[in-house]
DNA sequence: CTTGACTCCCAAAACGTTTTGGATGATTTT
DNA sequence: AAAATCATCCAAAACGTTTTGGGAGTCAAG
């Protein structure tokens, strides 16, 4: 309704002032400004978002790409992240835009729309492959962005991700400490960092152990995916006796197989996420779960940090994998 | 990168030919538009966001408020449904930003920060309340928006709902045909809508039974909420031998109580929501559903219409709930 | 030869803000 | 008394696009 004309001329000042006086420059006196302010607020005033990003050349906006797999887009906890990101950068006068992928598009065109129209200020990128293409795109352009997940590039970027690595390894080992000598690993698509990363601690443990690395399977990274990768598992004469999957959501999968095919817990299981509803699971999912508190905070931060030019080699986070310990994991080795 | 007038310049044009031939007006030649679209094509030109946002005085977003109740961000299957939205708002040019409530702040004064600020075109709000404050206020103010569940205003707005009332009463009904006399209704807080008439509906149906309507308790909707009325519940000497659930986060609450307590499923639940998770609980959780398919896209439609200034009566549906059999509801009345 | 219609193009205005580079008096310093 | 400083204000430019309201030039009809 009201903008800034209106305002000066009701108030008998130049448009420069009043914007001056609300923007809290020291060159107009303190009379005026709490004239200005006044009728500000009464008028109900606010800036036109779309005239102050044209002038400033800023979007006030951050793009974050969802992978749109068909009926389940992404891990579920994504969306508490988001709204924490996007509330801390409210706090800078950013808004978070969501962006899936549209049908008959690839995410290197949506990148592509976003940056080369000035929409964003900026891109958020979650599930990163190791060879990401948007990453490539985004390191062209120059363009601020930060990644949920380590690639491989060449060039160094800012990211958080948890170690999977480590996390694996540690499940592993501890799996073998307990006893357990057939340790079958269920992961995600190799092609993500983090599949790989978490499949590669549990090869380095196995190895480290003097045991076989055969009982692998890749799968979607989705209950069904967990749950089809556990009925071959079963299948097998070789059973595994414990099994280290590469998300909850497949570990919860692989929880029903067993349900099913042996109408109960009968070999450990643990996850990695530490989704809410693990606790809700028959029996209660034991997981590993990244460290560093509030993760959409620290997006949050990093993504201001990169817009406002740091360099990224100060904006890498990688955070320890902690262990959530419930009912799942604590089978005896020789239970199958 | 480049812009209009560098476009216009390397062509030997003007600035309106470029921008008229790119958007396909009929006043230049074939000849003209080919020449132009190659040049835009081989420079990546895509119009300034902002610029364009300021002229035509349309944001080209849509937000949607996020109520952020500590950690816990809303139903889980929102994020499924905002990707659906976000997509096929993309495809008539909008973006979808999402707005959690920061702190310190109300979900009002968020509302008056992107409707007074021209940041939007439109809003979409989730978790409606019987009487909702950001509803009068967008409503005082003519500006468009869709929610997601009814309120009890006097003046009509766009929404999509359940019809909450007549699923739980349904349901209700269900459990008295298969002999349940003690049924009990664990709810949400009464001030939204969704959990008054999901309540309404129990009740309804246990008149008509001429069942007294006792057994019924309002919590957080959440798993912790679900599970302390479940606890209160068991501990009754009226125990009921079957529970009408508001959401599905409760009813596993429920379940886990169940569990705790009786060792495994001793009293008849079912949810609502349909969670994906569901399907995976221990029993499988028996739940409704709200039909009508692509949520997301029928929420889209009805803001890209509301923007375009249809009347609210046009833009209002109510969805049938169906039942989703699985195996948490099958209990005979004597089991407890 | 004039008129009107048609095709193709363009200069300038407009959107509402922020910022630049002074301008105007009043006050202090030299 | 002149010069410098200070406090307060403002006109105009700029951001990059879309749209308005024509302006040339060409061609056919009168």
């Amino acid at each position: 309704m009201a903008n800034l004309k209106q305002l000066a001329q009701s108030l008998g000042l130049s448009i420069t002032t009043v914007s001056r006086a609300l923007d809290g420059y020291s060159d107009v006196s303190a009379a005026t400004r709490q004239r200005v302010q006044e009728a500000a607020d009464k008028a109900g005033y606010r800036p036109n978002a779309s005239a102050r990003r044209l002038r400033k050349q800023r979007a006030e906006l951050v793009a974050v790409t969802l992978p749109s797999e068909p009926g389940h887009i992404g891990p579920l906890h994504f969306l508490d992240m988001l709204s924490g990101c996007a509330e801390h950068l409210a706090g800078a006068g950013l808004n978070l835009v969501i962006a899936p992928v549209p049908h008959g598009e690839s995410e290197l065109d949506m990148c592509r729309r976003f940056v080369d129209g000035r929409r964003v200020d900026a891109m958020l990128l979650v599930r990163t492959k190791r060879h990401d293409e948007r990453v490539e795109f985004l390191q062209s352009r120059g363009f601020p962005f930060v990644t949920n997940g380590r690639t491989e590039s060449a060039i160094q970027h800012p990211y958080i991700d948890g170690d999977g690595f480590s996390g694996f390894h540690a499940a592993t080992l501890r799996f073998h400490r307990d006893g357990h000598r057939r340790i079958a690993h269920v992961g995600g698509p190799q092609e993500y960092f983090f599949a790989h990363a978490r499949r590669q601690g549990w090869e380095a443990a196995m190895r480290e152990c003097g045991l076989a690395t055969d009982l692998d399977l890749q799968q979607a990274p989705t209950e069904q995916g967990g749950y089809e990768a556990a009925l071959a598992l079963l299948a097998r004469s070789d059973r595994p006796t414990a099994i280290v999957c590469a998300t909850d959501e497949m570990a919860i999968g692989v929880l029903r197989a067993l349900r099913e095919v042996d109408g109960g817990l009968s070999i450990s299981v643990i996850g990695h996420d530490d989704l809410p509803i693990g606790a809700f699971t028959s029996p209660a999912l034991s997981t590993m779960r990244m460290t560093g508190g509030n993760l959409g905070r620290s997006f949050a931060s990093l993504l201001l940090r990169t817009i406002a030019g740091e360099p990224a080699e100060t904006l890498q986070e990688l955070h320890a994998i902690e262990f959530v310990d419930r009912d799942s994991h604590r089978l005896p080795p020789v239970a199958a």
